[in-house]
DNA sequence: GCGATATTTTAGTCGATGCTAAACGATGTC
DNA sequence: GACATCGTTTAGCATCGACTAAAATATCGC
């Protein structure tokens, strides 16, 4: 939880979190998309974000790929909702939302 | 945005949050709350949270009594939610590939 | 193997932020 | 008014994290 609003608290990484939130993009690619940062920069932010658990890699030869880890951003989403559904009577419109698939073990 | 994003990364401001989320706190017994830090520091961090527009005050003599704003976390929220609803599309396609029941999609 | 390419890791700098202690401000009580 | 109580603000310090430049690692093509 901490780590995954440490990892979002960063405009860069939100940033790179959107731009890889439907399709893989290669850390190169990631880079130019900012242009006004170094590489080590940007490797380091998806080091962070990997850590955090909210990217996946893909090692492609001397390229890696990454992509957002959508239902990772979970715990963040879990934490407001559970906020509101402590207090508030929309308990039941966030309970609606809140049917998504809950498949095999892919929780943390 | 950003604003709220950094109110919440604190942890001893997430704290407050959830002690003040639905019943007024004065400052005094909010810093009681914590016992390993200073009055000043929970007023700084008071400070953030209203500057943040998280918390609403009310004053009444020499005390000062703090209330989460809770809809405005909404900020929060609706980032998180627009995140998804940018890959809803492709989500319906993954629905298909899991063996999910196929109900009709409760999402607005 | 050698050099080029793609990325990560490391060392060091700098600015932001949380903390404490103390000064300040405002309000209640005598 | 004098004094205590409740809270904020300030100054200074320490830690943290984002950045750059450079070194290290890995993989490709020759």
């Amino acid at each position: 939880m901490q780590a995954v609003i440490d990892a979002i608290g960063e405009p860069r990484r939100r940033e790179i979190l959107r731009l890889t939130w439907d399709r893989e993009v290669g850390a190169g690619d990631l880079h130019r998309a900012f242009g006004d940062v170094t590489f080590g920069a940007i490797s380091q932010h998806l080091g962070v974000l990997a850590r955090a658990g909210l990217v996946d890699v893909r090692k492609d030869g001397r390229r890696r790929y990454y992509r957002a880890r959508k239902h990772d951003l979970g715990p963040l989403r879990a934490w407001l909702e559970q906020m509101w559904a402590l207090s508030l009577d929309r308990l039941a419109e966030l309970a609606e939302e809140d049917e998504r698939p809950r498949k095999k073990g892919s929780r943390r």
